[in-house]
DNA sequence: ACGGTTTTTTACAAGATCGGGACGGTTTTT
DNA sequence: AAAAACCGTCCCGATCTTGTAAAAAACCGT
């Protein structure tokens, strides 16, 4: 996860930027909008916490140059308290407004309800959507098909623990589902060409499980 | 669009009612948190605007109750101004947090973000106009029909998620329609050819998705 | 090192799913 | 009233997915 902080503050940005590192986060950094834009512009960024007041672009001009491109998540900081400004904010197409000074853990519970983390699973290169019903390899989608997410999906669930051929029959297929237990084998084979064989480990006479820590 | 306001002062209510019948909403009130919560079993509420400190049952077992059993949105508004009540609202489930006293109309920009009202949605070369029903490619009306655009509105409400025929025909035609779920695939075709093959995407035995990044 | 067992890989055919064309019925516009 | 637009359904051919079988490779205890 990708968060771009643009303040210039650079105490701030170190604050900042401690609390959301200690969650897991990846912090770029920038201390005035050009310099945002510029960084918006070359890296993958998920969620955008921009300062209003900065030198040469402001962070309205920042918000609302980085929704017109895409649906980045902008959240607006200000030292400013007018009801009058969190209008403005709002309507310049921020997704959220928090107002300095702040507690720092309503940041990050602001900042993840936006990425809506709850649905996201990573697990090394890998990034799973359990609502969207899909799975990304380094933020690519690797179009994985109904079964393979399905099995995907049930290991997540029992991640760590070892699941025989006849379980995941169960679960995945269904418990009436009536056929060769070495199909799972196949898919098992298809589903690591797409995600990498080392996330998924055999264990020879009892099953497969999903590793924790690939690599 | 039904919003039920849950507050024990009356005239709290009377003033929030007002603002919002001014901009078309239809408004059903409760004074305290049980009654709130019989009128949410009761009728179709779009949006629960809950104060905290109310009789009997309080905003926050309202909000829980009602994210118990449903994805309506709920804004709860308190008197208090502490940090730490702030992050209770938002661990509880409440979508928006809205202090006492406040400019109404920040109340209603935050109502209709949560609503995803008033929105104008830019998507590669398309615009949709989520208030004005309309979208628009290279500036030009596509001249969607009432379905087409519901189902792009759906689309975009739940944009890079899998989404099933059955979710589409519940959402889109309503839960009660009874009818072929290939008309779906008929709706994306049309809808395809109006706003240009790459954006909505298929996905074998699973269902449909929206594309954020139309390559 | 060997032979039996289990897993991986390859290949392929059956089956399911989807896109597009067409059509008739209904509603809206002209 | 006629024409146009819209909607839902059906069908067919093309395409993708899936299950199985069989060959190749890996594994394991002796």
């Amino acid at each position: 996860m990708n968060i771009l902080i643009a303040d210039d503050e650079p105490f701030m940005i170190k604050i900042v930027k401690a609390y959301f590192e200690k969650e897991g986060f990846n912090i770029l950094q920038a201390q005035d909008g050009e310099e945002a834009l510029r960084i918006f512009y070359a890296h993958p960024i998920d969620l955008a916490i921009v300062d209003w007041m900065m030198p040469k672009v402001n962070g309205i001009q920042v918000c609302k140059e980085i929704k017109k491109q895409s649906t980045t998540k902008v959240l607006l900081l200000t030292a400013k308290g007018e009801d009058e400004d969190e209008l403005i904010a709002l309507q310049s197409g921020a997704d959220e407004y928090v107002r300095k000074p702040f507690d720092p853990r309503i940041l990050i519970v602001r900042a993840k309800k936006l990425l809506q983390m709850d649905r996201l699973i990573y697990l090394g290169d890998l990034k799973i959507d359990m609502d969207g019903q899909k799975i990304y390899r380094n933020e690519q989608d690797i179009q994985a098909t109904h079964t393979e997410f399905h099995l995907m999906k049930y290991f997540i669930e029992n991640r760590g623990i070892i699941i025989s051929r006849k379980a995941l029959l169960d679960h995945v297929w269904g418990f009436d589902y009536y056929g060769e237990e070495r199909t799972v084998d196949t898919h098992i084979r298809r589903l690591r060409a797409k995600i990498g064989d080392h996330t998924i480990k055999t264990h020879r006479g009892m099953g497969y499980s999903l590793e924790e820590n690939n690599e």
